[in-house]
DNA sequence: AAAATACATATTGTATACAAAGTAAATAAC
DNA sequence: GTTATTTACTTTGTATACAATATGTATTTT
């Protein structure tokens, strides 16, 4: 039995924003469609979709990518990211209907489901989730799609954030913690339509994620100067 | 011969923003394949792009309209637009490399030509490059698939700005020959790598468009009274 | 006569065969 | 031994036939 086109979508998508699928990775055309068992036209046409929404690259001629991470569009993803965010809260926070308020508070139990488990691959996903979602209640055509497109590159980009365990000792699982009651927080804001709390609580989860991103980029100088030292 | 893909992708482009294809109106799969004389095939990947770049809707086995405007969505673009310009404007200030300035000067001098010929197709076709490329020259992908959202729908809500002649004495070819006074001072702005002038050009020449669009959204109420009493 | 169903028709979606372009390997030239 | 060029092969793009879905019309039923 074939695979939907919605369900092949959805599973490539989060395959890419989950690291499963390597950014600059070859995805191949053939395989897929044996994987999927649908023929070339319908993957074709998946595949254009999703390089649409930039998850992936259609080069002409020369196969498909997973769209690549290069350090150059890093800079521009830090200065972006707040702005666009900001706005996004403000506008679901005046525009929520109860229906998305719900399938928001879905989400969130499934991702504290996630930080439960320990599931990385799953808080990766719910957080994202969560976050696609605030963009649904902003219900704005023009921005939506620059945060479809921050949200690919956050989640790959912040994907150690979640490593808690993994990780030196101040990377504690508290920032997790931390970064789940915002989520709480947020839903109130929305549910009350308090745009200011929205955009604060909003600047605050980006504040808690660059943070952390920037500890990897520029690693703690004190760090490496004990290391040097011990 | 049969079109290249890039060439109809263009003209279609530009028949949408120029509402020689009415926005809601079904576009026949059929019938383009015949007129561009290509296969269905191609033609569908043509109209799914157009669909991830916002110009059509591809709605599942029932075929495929141009974008709708609804007035929703307009308020959303009122609100979001002076945003997203002045953003792009500053990051173009930052970032933009001397052949994308010769560019964007060559846009300007046949938006010029346009104007000169009282072309109101030109005008908003080329109108409309100007800002693309300026897009191009922020050349943030993070940003830019939110402004040319924005610009389809502009070119199609700002149509009237540029048929001075048919339209009300109030509505004379000064705000042409000042919105190209922007665009001159724009470029000017950029090469200098000067950010704070960008914004502001960028904010008076969208306050420009925003204005005259809302005579014809909320007419003058001193017009609307000399005509029920005259 | 109005509503509902069934049928015919048109349109959209999918599979597959063929064409074109790119890639890599082997041979030839320098 | 290195670089060019040719050739085989793989992958991508296009055309077209077939299947599935939607739409409009006619017929039936109430």
């Amino acid at each position: 039995m074939p695979a939907s086109k919605e369900s092949i979508l959805t599973h490539l998508r989060r395959q890419i924003i989950t690291l499963e699928l390597a950014p600059g990775a070859m995805l191949d055309e053939a395989a897929l469609c044996a994987e999927f068992d649908i023929s070339r036209t319908p993957m074709r046409e998946i595949l254009r979709r999703l390089d649409g929404e930039g998850f992936v690259q259609v080069r002409e001629n020369r196969g498909v990518i997973v769209a690549p991470m290069d350090l150059r569009s890093m800079r521009q993803f830090f200065l972006t990211a707040p702005m666009i965010y900001a706005a996004i809260s403000r506008l679901a926070a005046q525009n929520a209907q109860p229906e998305q308020l719900d399938r928001l508070t879905e989400i969130q139990n499934a991702f504290k489901k996630a930080v439960a488990s320990g599931s990385v691959e799953q808080m990766v996903y719910y957080n994202d989730q969560f976050h696609y979602q605030i963009g649904e209640m902003a219900d704005n055509p023009y921005v939506q799609p620059s945060l479809q497109r921050l949200l690919i590159d956050h989640a790959r980009i912040g994907q150690t954030f979640w490593r808690a365990d993994k990780q030196a000792s101040a990377h504690t699982p508290d920032k997790i913690a931390e970064a789940c009651r915002h989520h709480d927080e947020m839903i109130a804001a929305f549910a009350a339509g308090d745009e200011e709390l929205a955009v604060q609580l909003t600047l605050q989860h980006w504040e808690l994620s660059r943070a952390d991103i920037e500890t990897y980029i520029h690693p703690d100088p004190l760090a490496l100067d004990s290391l040097m030292t011990g």
